[in-house]
DNA sequence: AGCGTGACGTGTA
DNA sequence: GTACACGCCACGC
């Protein structure tokens, strides 16, 4: 039975998952969180989340709030996926960033 | 088997 | 405050 190592992404996937509506994190949260190597595998991880359903990823941007994912999204989608769900976004950055910020660490405590 | 790249973060200059 | 470099791990060639 092969474990796939997608365990790996799954851990974060399952954090991106609970990820309330109107709320954001980050991608080093999410690795700090896990413990997981680096911001950088969460990132790579969202990469492969095309192969994942119910990946919020829209809700995951960097630790300035600045959508730098929306270019895989797809233009502006991710925008409108946040704006959708009350998050307001001007000029690619999450207004009240760190208000919105949803810390798993804290949260799921 | 090694090298380059990547949806990041932190530290130093 | 901005700019540059390093570190981290996984994937593609």
């Amino acid at each position: 039975m092969s474990k796939a190592k997608e365990n790996r992404f799954d851990d974060i996937y399952d954090v991106v998952r609970l990820v309330p509506s109107g709320r954001v994190t980050s991608y080093g949260a999410i690795a700090k969180y896990l413990g997981s190597g680096g911001a950088r595998m969460v990132g790579w991880a969202m990469n492969a989340c095309h192969s994942m359903p119910d990946v919020p990823a829209h809700r995951v941007v960097n630790r300035i709030g600045l959508l730098t994912g929306k270019h895989h999204f797809g233009g502006n989608l991710m925008q409108e996926l946040l704006e959708s769900e009350a998050v307001k976004v001007e000029k690619d950055q999450v207004v009240d960033f760190k208000k919105l910020f949803w810390n798993p660490s804290e949260e799921l405590l």
